[in-house]
DNA sequence: CCAAATTCGGACAGAAACATCTGAATCTTT
DNA sequence: AAAGATTCAGATGTTTCTGTCCGAATTTGG
């Protein structure tokens, strides 16, 4: 395919984000999450189902059920739902697709390429959820209004 | 999975900077390049039948045959051989996975996003395989010894 | 207590990626 | 001309990822 992350871990970060939004306490049903986000329904389930089991999500049955953050959202980076969902693997795999690739043993390519991982796994970790919620409700971003 | 590159892309890249190691006009066979890049024989052959078919690699059948570059190496950058097989999708695609993310309706990493993935390009197309094929050459760089 | 709304857990279905198999076509050497 | 080595083309199998379905368990409100 070509893309950086599974289709999980795209739905997942979307729905953190949009958890986010949600300051006080309130629960959001699978329901609301799947229509506004447009992710299929039962997949979606599953996905948060595996994000309360790593912690990152707090879930209630019933009516008035659903999930919220099951910690701050400050505390919450985008590194923390990709490896939940994806594992940190990209972090340290050769573009050529070299398995011993290493610093021992490098690729022609590896100490470039370990650059830009390490760029972005930076990115990752500078993001917290409550910084992208808070810049997703400007008007200038209008992907969840 | 969690891999910037199909494996099918890897294979190619791998492939591609085995036979530019090669500078006569020498002829190279799948099974050779199955070998010693362990790679899966047939799986192999349709990947280099593909990059024939683009242009990349020229085939030739019988004995003596198999397969060499179809264009001077430096000629060739690794964004041409991920342009072959994956595409450049990468590219333009959103960290997040909004489908809409754009310059016009960015999310909320967008520019961020937009700078890796325009550093990642640069990388690609700025790398030639007579370049990486050479400094695979030199001692430092064992994995095709 | 009952009905309705929700998550939970497991099985299943479909699609895409990865890999293999087989026979045909082509080329080289003898 | 024959034999052997190779690519080519298409069909098929296997595995992983994506998505669906259903019934059970839990919680809320009447």
């Amino acid at each position: 395919m070509s893309v950086i992350f599974s289709r999980q871990c795209e739905y997942a970060l979307q729905a953190v984000v949009f958890l986010a939004l949600k300051q006080n306490g309130e629960m959001t049903p699978i329901k609301e999450l799947s229509k506004k986000l447009d992710i299929p329904y039962h997949f979606l389930g599953k996905i948060l189902q595996d994000l309360t089991y790593k912690g990152l999500l707090v879930s209630l049955k019933g009516p008035t059920g659903g999930f919220r953050l099951g910690i701050p959202a400050k505390k919450i980076t985008l590194a923390h739902i990709v490896e939940a969902i994806d594992g940190m693997g990209f972090s340290t795999s050769c573009v050529l697709g070299f398995a011993e690739c290493s610093g021992e043993k490098p690729c022609a390519v590896h100490v470039q390429w370990k650059e830009m991982r390490e760029r972005i796994l930076a990115m990752l970790m500078n993001k917290n959820v409550l910084e992208v919620a808070a810049d997703m409700h400007k008007p200038e971003y209008q992907l969840l209004h």
